[in-house]
DNA sequence: GCGTGTGAACTGGTTCACAGCG
DNA sequence: CGCTGTGAACCAGTTCACACGC
């Protein structure tokens, strides 16, 4: 239907559906561009060209119809449909995850949990079926698991990554500061890695001293 | 010195800092672009063009010397130097990072961390100087704190991050899934939102599937 | 010959400017 | 008159191709 939506255009969109959701709660039916580019830190004109990859949705004049816009975002990148998940890996970041009880509502059920060690299975008390890591693969097969929350050491990240694969997962939020991707062909993955992003914070800062420019401006109305 | 590296260039080096690290520990003196390529999923030419960022750093027709290339980055993009850092928020996730050993060795110490909860800060026990949130700006401003984990509730998010600024932080990593960026001009700000992440992993199978094309291949060499 | 360094060509995402419509 | 929609212009980053040094 919409080929080659750029990346950037999916993060953005991703953003924006949030957004609505967000302003739906707060019941605010109706919204312009620049509204919206001033709460999501985007320029008006990239919001309106992201939006126009889904065809026509606003009224020329009068803004974007919240509920609407909404609607077409979820169908379009199906957003409305859930999407089972699973975590691998029950240390502390994996753990905080399972009992993270937004993921459900959002549309990210957590279907299973992994790890390598039977007596952390056994201590951790959750509604959540856990299983063994050498399981990973038949379960994600079985369960029909599509996204995977990658929260193990390094050392066993590559591992764990073609086990998913094995199952047939589809995408992998990969938590481990090591490259995994078994299969760009057919799974993506999203790398978020805080001491990576702690690094890029210090070299903007460091760079900007070194010489002193304003960052550019990026939520400014049209 | 080297203005005005493009964001996406510094995410690589950072990326490509890390592995020099690693691969000093394992040892290995020498590398090549394309064998760095294929370690970090991305084009040996693009390693080239960014390593070049930084003046001419390879030897010709033998790759880089790890050690050297590792200083390099260090040097330029102040890798080298630590940078005080503090938790906001002292949920599971914030208390997940409080006792993320990583950090420090990293060049992150966790010099303070926050809570609006008195009760929450009385019952953790650390050796982290834990202090209420409405100190924010006082211990930033004198602790000399550069960066901030922020993981409060998307609620207390803006705030947060409005208190940190008053105290002069320089870069935020925003967990909380609303937009937050008091200054532009001075805070840069790095969003990790699992959620975020997820739908856009769902979205690219979704796209994927309503128009069966491999994703372009990335981590090949040249 | 292998692998870096780099100017040149390219590509595609972003920005602009304005037409069109309520 | 405000705000969307969009073709055109722009520009930044990526990709290419090849010269040069070991």
């Amino acid at each position: 239907m919409f080929r080659k939506l750029p990346v950037s255009t999916i993060e953005r969109l991703s953003l924006l559906y949030h957004h609505c959701r967000r302003l739906r709660a707060e019941r605010i039916e109706r919204v312009s561009s620049s509204r919206l580019g001033a709460d999501l830190g985007i320029p008006a004109h990239t919001i309106r060209k992201d939006i126009n990859f889904l065809g026509e949705v606003g009224d020329t004049g009068s803004g974007y119809d919240v509920s609407r816009l909404q609607r077409h975002l979820a169908e379009s990148m199906g957003f409305d449909q859930p999407h089972k998940t699973c975590i691998v890996g029950l240390g502390r970041l994996g753990s905080a995850f399972l009992s993270y009880s937004q993921l459900e509502p959002d549309g990210f059920p957590i279907t299973a949990a992994f790890d390598s060690s039977i007596n952390r299975l056994e201590t951790i008390r959750t509604d959540i079926p856990l299983f063994p890591a050498h399981e990973i693969a038949e379960v994600v097969r079985r369960e029909q698991i599509e996204m995977a929350l990658l929260t193990v050491p390094a050392e066993s990240a590559v591992e764990a990554a073609e086990s998913l694969a094995h199952g047939g997962i589809k995408g992998i939020v990969n938590f481990a500061p090591v490259f995994v991707n078994p299969d760009p062909d057919t799974i993506a993955v999203r790398n978020m890695n805080v001491v990576n992003e702690l690094r890029i914070l210090s070299s903007l800062s460091t760079l900007k001293e070194a010489n002193p420019q304003p960052l550019p401006e990026k939520n400014k109305g049209d």
